[in-house]
DNA sequence: TTCTTGTTGCAAATATTTTGCAATAAAGAT
DNA sequence: ATCTTTATTGCAAAATATTTGCAACAAGAA
């Protein structure tokens, strides 16, 4: 739906932003929204702070105490996907992340779709009377590799949910 | 858009589809469906773990054994709800549920709308190939009491999710 | 009632997230 | 460039959530 202006660039944007609320520009909050930017899919805060270290470790911590402050600026989304941990990801300006994940290898897909629901969602704010309404969309499912393990690659399956 | 056919009954049913599969008839699993049935919003495994001792306590431990097997049976759906640790509600045969949550209070309340992404859903499982289909969708936002706290009863405002 | 076997409670292990605090480093001022 | 201020980090420990092993128990069939 779009795309990086250049791969640097846009890390620079939302350290920028970070920056305008009084945050450093540091090693660790640089590598997040690398990390971030550069995964097709969420990841878990361990995902991260267990990647490997480019310049130096990041504290899973560090972590945590980031996504929080990312979240907040509503730079980052937080997301269950089902799994036993939390997941995140960049919120992209135009386009809201709606996914697709197998119960069974607990794969995630990020699927492009209208939004069905953007319009229920307005209605729903006037009802409620709920203010900065936002929602999370989630399919679920036996992805087909799983479902018939003879093809394809054949994963190993796993039972319930997984980072 | 349904109604028990009476109280007992419906822990009766689901009873009886667990025994269809080799459950045994327990307090446990007794008290667990009527928790669920009785609340009108899901609940945590601490939550039905900490419920008043009707006849006797039941241990987080098989809390947690019986919602898994509940959750397989497509008996009980396990939702995120942005909250640290998981929420329960029974499947309602001819309904799936939605909620509105509120980020700052935490409370949740279920939706009852017609649901939009059914029409979607039958389309992402044929061209996805993913079985058993099934779909979350939440609402987040800042509740009326929360946004205003000069009104109505003044709660106290949270931080972050909460159980 | 007795037997078989699923189920429970307890305790301990594991996983996830949060917090306190001293050491460090980013950004502005000199 | 150096100094100063103060946000941020890493580490350790606490808090929270979930899972697992095992012996004791209890549901249901015989």
């Amino acid at each position: 739906m779009q795309q990086p202006s250049s791969p640097g660039k846009a890390v620079e944007e939302l350290i920028e932003r970070c920056r305008a609320i009084g945050m450093r520009r540091t090693h660790a909050l640089q590598t997040i929204l690398e990390l971030l930017l550069k995964s097709e899919r969420p990841l878990t805060a361990q995902e991260i702070a267990d990647s490997p270290p480019a310049k130096g470790h990041i504290d899973p911590a560090t972590v945590y105490r980031l996504l929080i402050r990312l979240e907040e600026q509503s730079i980052v989304r937080r997301l269950g996907l089902r799994g036993r941990a939390s997941y995140y990801a960049i919120r992209h300006p135009h386009s809201h992340d709606d996914y697709l994940v197998c119960t069974s290898c607990g794969s995630i897909d990020e699927l492009k779709l209208e939004c069905p629901v953007k319009a229920i969602q307005t209605q729903i704010a006037e009802q409620s009377g709920y203010q900065k309404l936002d929602h999370e969309l989630e399919f679920f499912g036996i992805c087909p590799t799983c479902s018939d393990p003879q093809a394809a690659g054949q994963e190993r399956q796993k039972e319930r949910s997984s980072p």
